[in-house]
DNA sequence: ACCTGAACACCGTTCAAGT
DNA sequence: ACCTGAACACCGTTCAAGT
């Protein structure tokens, strides 16, 4: 909180991070400054060439614990299910939540990261494709189907809609709904839908 | 082409729009720089501001222009279906047609507008809006269900979709997959779901 | 009416120097 | 080892002035 004097908080890396949220949330990350950032946290602008190597460094480190908090919520999901059909259910309420409770952190963790490889997001994937799986076991999910095929169509499904609702989409085009009712329909396309079929 | 001599060719606003595309197509939304489309079309850094008030509305018209195109692209889906459920399945499969091949302006048709209204995009989304009722008249859609539901629905899976494969997303996750196999899964998942029921 | 030239505050990034 | 101070090229934007 009150930084040291002459030399500074122990931990600058971590409060570039804090504060870096903080400034994407209020900015956007398209006018997210790292200057600002340096500014807002006392001290030098070069000061964060020590920890990160440049700006958009930064920001993926940003979004990685973005996905270190949505991979728990997947995980949660999962855990808090009473069957195979509900886990995948689960989650994509929590995706829809995450979206929407994180707002900051979603609108970065999407992003074109180039070159730069994307470990975290990968693994976060990995619960995803495991409940998935563990459905068709079960015979919740149609256990025909190829599951690559399922995951990008429930994937694709929930995360229009959570870019969607988390980007004022829907409100754009006058489609805009309750946070619940939203939910309940896109977990309910699928519930009843025979191509994917949560039983 | 070739620029007139001491002042400039005939219509610098619409020079802007063409080679800001191309700067988009190369550079990406974050990167484009309004400075280096000036010094490419030949003029100076504040001649933009004569025909544009800012960065933002620049860009704006910019995805403007993808929106007529993409607007044209579900009229023509429309009129070249067999029936009113053969439309729907059109639009979505122009959707995706349109987000990979014109990728540079879909990257910026979904910014955040701010305050600046989007007339041109809300437009366009009539025709899809229109074509879901047609076909819940026709039965091809179910007639009980509310539209503006079928609406979200549709919207955000079609819309993810186009989102994870235009951003590599899919790739990302280990999921991709070829065009063509992805608009059939995506149409086929509508098509067999009794939620939507595109019969 | 449409564009230039020059300026302003700001940005990302680098690097020698300080402790 | 970690940070500062000062600099560089660049950016968005403004405005008086030119034709």
């Amino acid at each position: 909180m009150a930084q040291k004097d002459g030399y500074h908080h122990g931990d600058l890396r971590a409060a570039l991070l804090r504060e870096g949220h903080a400034l994407l949330a209020e900015r956007g990350s398209d006018a997210f400054s790292l200057n600002e950032l340096a500014r807002r946290v006392g001290v030098s602008t070069a000061a964060p060439y020590r920890h990160f190597p440049d700006r958009d460094h930064l920001i993926d480190a940003i979004a990685d614990d973005g996905y270190v908090i949505f991979g728990d919520a997947l995980i949660a999901a999962v855990a808090g299910a009473s069957d195979e059909g509900a886990a995948v259910c689960g989650i994509l309420l929590a995706y829809l939540d995450f979206a929407v409770e994180h707002a900051a952190y979603f609108s970065v963790m999407f992003r074109d990261r180039g070159e730069r490889p994307n470990e975290v997001g990968a693994g976060t994937f990995m619960t995803f494709a495991d409940a998935i799986v563990a459905a068709q076991a079960s015979g919740h999910l149609d256990p025909s189907a190829d599951p690559r095929a399922l995951g990008r169509a429930l994937w694709a499904g929930v995360h229009g809609a959570a870019v969607l609702e988390a980007s004022g989409g829907f409100v754009k085009l006058g489609l805009d709904v309750p946070h619940e009712q939203l939910v309940e329909e896109i977990v309910g396309l699928y519930l009843r839908s025979p191509a994917v079929a949560v039983r």
